[in-house]
DNA sequence: TTCATTGCAAACCCTTTGCAAACCT
DNA sequence: AGGTTTGCAAAGGGTTTGCAATGAA
């Protein structure tokens, strides 16, 4: 596992905090917000953690490849560790906001076409549903 | 086309800032800001337009269905008149912004499908590439 | 009259930035 | 030493809200 935090940054310098904060991501399940890991950091290792630093550290983490913005919620952005560095998109779940991966559900050929005069070179796609928690909950109601 | 306007904030009322806000909805060509929005507004009816009616407008015009967000851009949020009502996402030009509406490019059968133990029950895509005219631009260069 | 809507300004909240100190290489 | 990174605090920017006045029904 140290073996990916050295990764996490890419060319960047991997400092004590970064460390933390690099650690903390890969311990994440599911989805999670700068806040969300900013308070697992500063649990881990008070004093280090200041927001600036989570949220600097997060774009470093992201141009390096070893997050992935997946959206936003309540205003605010979401991340999430993507172990599979090939194609693929999201699920989130309408109930409590876990997220999983998918196959790319695009059809193929698509990207390179052309639809209405535009050319067409990627695409985003957001799956939305419930997970099995809440898919069984809502069942049960 | 003032038929329109009456169907633009459902069962709300159609006042004069109102009327001005969903007439200069539709005449947007492309996906615009809520300060695009006011700006034009603000051009025909003066002293009218105020940032937080257009945003409240715009929420209103949402609910009713008149228009729909379409991500965002720069951090502001991005809206657009769909008059196609049924389902479809959209082009945005990564050269100009400029958007297009496109036919739903996922694979048939996918909502109501199981991935990973969630409930898929929607989704949403954004495509994106280069517009009639930036794509032109780019192969000129 | 009654209640939704407006406008102004202030409040909010996420995110970014300036800067001096601390740190990696 | 030289350039990055950190933390704190302040600034920035989009969006929301409180409230009295206005206007639709």
């Amino acid at each position: 596992m140290t073996d990916d935090l050295r990764s996490a940054y890419g060319p960047g310098r991997l400092t004590a905090p970064r460390t933390a904060i690099a650690r903390a991501v890969s311990g994440m399940a599911d989805a999670f917000t700068i806040d969300d890991l900013a308070a697992i950091v500063r649990r881990s290792d008070p004093g280090a953690g200041a927001t600036a630093t989570v949220y600097r550290a997060v774009a470093a983490m992201e141009a390096a490849g070893f997050v992935e913005r997946v959206g936003a919620r309540d205003g605010s952005a979401l991340y999430a560790r993507c172990a599979t560095p090939s194609h693929h998109h999201h699920i989130v779940c309408d109930g409590c906001g876990r997220i999983a991966h998918a196959d790319c559900p695009v059809v193929p050929g698509l990207d390179a076409a052309r639809t209405d005069g535009f050319v067409i070179t990627r695409h985003e796609v957001t799956l939305y549903g419930l997970c099995p928690t809440c898919a069984e909950k809502s069942s049960e109601a």
